[in-house]
DNA sequence: AATATTCCGTACACTGGTGTATTGTGGAGA
DNA sequence: TCTCCACAATACACCAGTGTACGGAATATT
């Protein structure tokens, strides 16, 4: 009767890492949000007792504060990531920010849901909005720099940056309600068009 | 030591209505979110023990059900107002609906943030996916229309259109993060007339 | 092979929450 | 004033979850 171990590990070994308890937290994260974690939940889903859990972590602040910063770490890489990949040119380079930006709606579902998430648990712990300001700030510059280089105008180019970072921020939790991910970027395109000839 | 009711009730007299669990519930979920509605906290904040609770209310789901119908309720009315409240000229008919969506953000705090929870709850609830599924709908359609009457193009309308509707809902929690409501107003006006201007 | 270390299971105490059944109570109507 | 009934308190059983102490098994290390 002892159930197999739903989450898949990251190592074939019988003993799990801590990696793998982020995993599986990251996951139930994604299914329903921080306030569904729990050690007991996991566990059955790992296939072990919470027995295991109390080894690699203290407690269970312990757990989130470790998902947190794991999550803070892979998105300064992957901005960083995005800031060096650059293109001579200004259009080509806007869009590929763009569906960067976009694919995280679209092939990158769990990664959506889980920012989805904490973006609600910021709502309630100061220390996650500080987080979450710091990343959002850090995207934005990122857009207004490929706007401006597209633009050649700061003013234009902060509006279309907060615009823009905005529709798809909010495009993550009215997803394939009014619009999904392909028709947000045709639109998306559209009124970059119409910057782009208003400018000759 | 037993402690005053922190929650005002809407009538004086010293006996609840439903309606009155259902405004503690309201503040509960926008301080909280759904996952910390709890009849107990609930209860106290009213002054009062779960005994009356389980008079006015079967259980728990019925608390959330409730709640979730009023919310819906009061859309459909909001909407409708939207949609009388018209203008003979169509940028002064344009910029009220903005700003009625951006006070949503601005001076409606509680409202904004019982939204954000009730998309989190979406999230897991299929039923309440697709009653949020409906309210954007038909906030889109009224976002649309007035954009047409305003460029007078429907392929402009709609680009327009998913865009500004989508960076409102996106700015609900990426609020005084990237850019504070007045900021925004400013930029979404910058955009509006560089239409303006291009279609001379 | 013997031993140490690392990892996990088990059992227990405790907390906070739901729901139910039953009893109280205060106010409006006869 | 008496009585009913709408509303609330009390007390109970129950469940899900955390954290802790300790014992046991599996893997390394010598």
């Amino acid at each position: 009767m002892t159930a197999a171990p739903k989450t898949r590990r990251r190592s074939d070994s019988p003993r799990l890492t801590r990696d793998d308890w982020l995993d599986a937290a990251f996951a139930a994260v994604v299914e329903g949000g921080f306030d569904k974690v729990r050690v007991l939940v996991i566990a059955d889903a790992l296939g072990v007792t919470r027995g295991s859990f109390y080894w690699h972590f203290s407690d269970h602040a312990d757990l989130i504060a470790a998902l947190l910063a794991r999550w803070r770490e892979n998105e300064i890489a992957s901005d960083r990531r995005l800031h060096d990949e650059s293109t001579p040119d200004p259009q080509a380079d806007l869009e590929r920010l763009l569906d960067a930006a976009l694919a995280h709606a679209g092939v990158d579902l769990e990664n959506m849901r889980f920012e989805l998430a904490l973006r609600g648990l910021g709502r309630r712990e100061p220390a996650v909005a500080q987080m979450l300001s710091e990343v959002d700030q850090a995207r934005m510059a990122l857009f207004e720099h490929k706007f401006e280089r597209f633009t050649g105008n700061a003013k234009t180019a902060a509006e279309l940056a907060t615009l823009f970072y905005l529709a798809i921020v909010g495009s993550y939790q009215a997803l394939s309600r009014p619009v999904n991910p392909p028709q947000l970027k045709e639109h998306l395109k559209g009124v970059i068009n119409h910057y782009l000839i208003a400018r000759q």
